[in-house]
DNA sequence: GTGTTTGTTATCAA
DNA sequence: CTTGATAACAAACA
């Protein structure tokens, strides 16, 4: 479930890797990933090359060169949803393997050898490197947009950004002011805050100290201030920490993210909190499974 | 066979 | 128009 973090460590590590490679084939194993029809998709990509990568909450945006003589810039659009990958194997790495300490871990994550039945869409680059798009449940998608495509989307469907100057407290204020809605349901929704899924939420929330089925409109100003530092903390940690793996998220080379073990209460039903000792507690909230502890969340 | 996992959107209701 | 709640999607696993 790649959330914010994990998708800003794919966009670094890519960016270091395909930057200025020219894109000299491309294989589309499955049309319902493809957001564009085959053939535009085709002729937008091929004999191109990613001029620069970038993030909108759980977007990643590849900007893709231009011709001679085209004016218009296009760009591909990946969301990876719920069990999507993107995975860099350079020429002369091996398919499987290259990651000699974790192999098999490696190999179940992505569901055997590369390609392989996940295997969605692969392009390949001028000196060999190979970029494979794999989705088990097939909600995630590739497309291309043109400029004006691209602003609509990031204006319209996303809120600012943790860790920007744009979430200030006062929009985070506003944002909650008169909300019904849960605080869990209010931080999931993109619109309103952009990146966070249900385990940064969680985490989140724990460190702030609120339940999260409080209404978000019940929330005093210091404890706003309180949420929206850790928000901010958590993204942070996260980033640094090249995410968190809990089913099946791995970075662009395919390795687990180090933020697991820093979790405090996602995926922790009936263990210890590490604050007070009493045991996690699960619940279903806002349609999704919600980690809290009933003694230091309040 | 049943329940569970979640990012996003569609749909309906108030 | 705004807000909110819920189902649906898809595939695998316990």
């Amino acid at each position: 479930m790649p959330e914010l973090p994990e998708v800003e460590t794919i966009r670094r590590d890519l960016a270091s890797a395909i930057l200025k490679k020219k894109i000299v084939e491309l294989k589309l194993n499955d049309s319902k990933v493809l957001k564009n029809d085959r053939s535009f998709f085709i002729e937008s990509l091929l004999k191109r090359s990613v001029v620069n990568i970038s993030r909108r909450g759980k977007l990643l945006i590849f900007e893709i060169s231009r011709k001679k003589g085209e004016n218009d810039i296009n760009y591909l659009l990946t969301h990876l949803k719920m069990t999507g990958q993107l995975i860099l194997i350079n020429k002369n790495e091996k398919i499987v393997g290259g990651h000699s300490e974790n192999n098999d871990s490696f190999e179940k994550a992505v569901g055997g050898s590369l390609p392989n039945k996940h295997t969605r869409a692969e392009i390949v680059f001028a000196g060999g490197a190979r970029l494979f798009f794999n989705d088990l449940r097939r909600f995630g998608y590739l497309q291309i947009v043109s400029q004006p495509e691209l602003l609509k989307i990031k204006s319209e469907n996303y809120g600012p950004e943790p860790l920007s100057s744009e979430l200030s407290i006062k929009y985070f204020s506003k944002m909650l002011n008169k909300r019904t809605s849960s605080i869990k349901a209010l931080l999931l929704n993109q619109k309103l805050i952009a990146g966070l899924g249900n385990i940064y939420v969680d985490e989140a929330l724990f460190l702030a100290g609120i339940r999260p089925m409080r209404e978000g409109g019940s929330l005093s100003l210091a404890e706003k201030k309180k949420l929206l530092s850790s928000i901010n903390n958590v993204i942070e940690k996260a980033i640094e920490n090249r995410g968190t793996t809990f089913s099946n998220y791995l970075d662009s080379s395919g390795r687990k993210g180090n933020f697991s073990r820093l979790l405090n209460v996602y995926g922790r039903k009936g263990k210890p909190c590490n604050k007070c000792g009493n045991a996690i507690e699960k619940i279903k909230l806002a349609g999704r499974g919600t980690h809290f502890c009933l003694k230091c969340q309040s």
